[in-house]
RNA sequence: GUGGGUGUAGCUCAGACCGGUUAGAGCACUGGGUUGUGGCCCCAGAGGUCGCGGGUUCAAAUCCCGUCACUCACC
């Protein structure tokens, strides 16, 4: 069953070290979950993502309802063995997609009817029915459906997308049959302090599992996205984990973590990975760029990754040119390493009360 | 050898008939971006004595002559 315990609160700043417990085991928090959209970290197998260090995972809903379907995996025995991963695993609900991939984007009262981006098939997504694909994946956190309006909106606009999300995340609730997967509510409101407020208020009135700060980092400057964050997580329940959606650089994982997030998920480190930017101890390093096609030298000298320790800037430039597909690989297994570290190190920092030092050297990397 | 076709950015080609700002595109290349994921995509940049030589003209990638290279067809 679903916990959430703090083991500290640090004295310098507002963040905390805690741990999650599942049906899948337990998760050290602050944590980072690599994003595995289709029931994969994309090229790495999952005992590679294990050895880096993570102990949670995202996965799709939406996705996985499109292709293979939830029932099919239901049928194979969730999604944990589809996928081999037996640590806990969370599910997005499929609500950010109505915002990234649907060109019909309609929200309707019952739900959000997409168009898929597979065949164009129309389907409607309801809160429940969000929650019985989650449920028949057999995860360990779901998340509600949930409304992302686009940046920017309108404050009146988001007035009435908070109060259609509040209603969905009561449906959400109502619709559970299955305990063993926790449900978390995600905090909608853009950059407006007071929608963020009404919705934060809102969620908590039903009461969630944990909670979810989304609609960030969607196109607003990096400031309003501390902003929001900050200002926003008192109104949520102190003992209850805080998950930052779809956040972000190492600084501003750093940051959050100081306000007291206790999870993140992103794209960032693996996509990134896949383009050709990587992160080093020095900052980023684009390891496509001409200056490294004759050096002998690993990506990061400190980095104790197997690609660091196997391959230089100058073999990982000509595979990432070549385009072969191991560059995918090497490069997803640093970032994600350099994620992993980053995670351990904010930790281990928390528990020894100088986590503001560990955050202002890794801000420093950013270019701030 | 004779006749035709083609020579414009690293590559593939527009522009030529009908001469007129600073010769364009796609790809490649260089740099930047990437925040609940298609490996994409977006932004910016560099790069050309228009095969070479001459002529006509106020003005030539464009018209004329010569020449070279490649290519096709026919002896």
């Amino acid at each position: 069953m679903f916990s959430f315990e703090i083991l500290k609160k640090e004295s310098g700043s507002g963040a905390r070290l805690g741990r999650i417990h599942t049906p899948h085991g337990t998760v050290d928090t602050p944590a980072f979950m690599p994003v595995a959209t289709q029931a994969t970290v994309k090229s790495l197998t999952p005992d590679e993502v294990e050895a880096l260090g993570f102990e949670m995972l995202i996965v799709n809903a939406y996705h996985m309802y499109l292709r293979p379907g939830h029932e099919v995996v239901k049928k194979l025995g969730g999604l944990h063995k589809f996928m081999s991963w037996n640590h806990p695993v969370t599910t997005d609900s499929g609500g950010f997609q109505a915002l990234s991939l649907s060109k019909t984007r309609k929200i309707k009262e019952e739900g959000i009817v997409f168009q898929s981006h597979l065949d164009g098939s129309r389907h409607l997504l309801t809160p429940e029915k969000c929650v019985e694909i989650q449920e028949s994946l057999g995860v360990d956190i779901m998340m509600c459906l949930d409304e992302c309006p686009p940046y920017p909106s309108t404050e009146k606009y988001m007035k009435k997308s908070v109060e259609l999300t509040t209603r969905w995340a009561g449906l959400c609730k109502n619709a559970r049959r299955r305990p063993e997967s926790a449900l978390f509510g995600i905090v909608q409101g853009g950059i407006y302090p007071e929608m963020r407020r009404l919705s934060a208020e809102g969620l908590t009135d039903i009461g969630f599992d944990g909670y979810a700060l989304g609609g960030l980092g969607i196109g607003e400057d990096p400031a309003a996205t501390y902003e929001i964050t900050e200002s926003t997580l008192p109104y949520l329940p102190e003992g209850s984990p805080r998950y930052l959606m779809g956040i972000g650089r190492p600084e501003d994982i750093v940051t959050a973590v100081s306000m007291g997030v206790d999870l993140f998920d992103c794209v960032i480190p693996t996509r990134n990975a896949r383009n050709g930017t990587l992160f080093t101890s020095h900052g980023k390093l684009v390891i496509k760029n001409a200056r490294y096609a004759e050096d002998g030298g690993p990506v990061d000298e400190r980095c104790g990754c197997y690609t660091c320790r196997n391959f230089s800037r100058a073999y990982l430039r000509h595979l990432y040119m070549a385009r072969e597909t191991l560059v995918l690989r090497l490069l997803t297994i640093h970032n994600l390493n350099y994620y992993g570290q980053l995670m351990k190190e904010a930790r281990e920092s928390i528990a020894q009360d100088h986590f503001p030092v560990f955050a202002s050297r890794v801000k420093s990397l950013g270019g701030e």
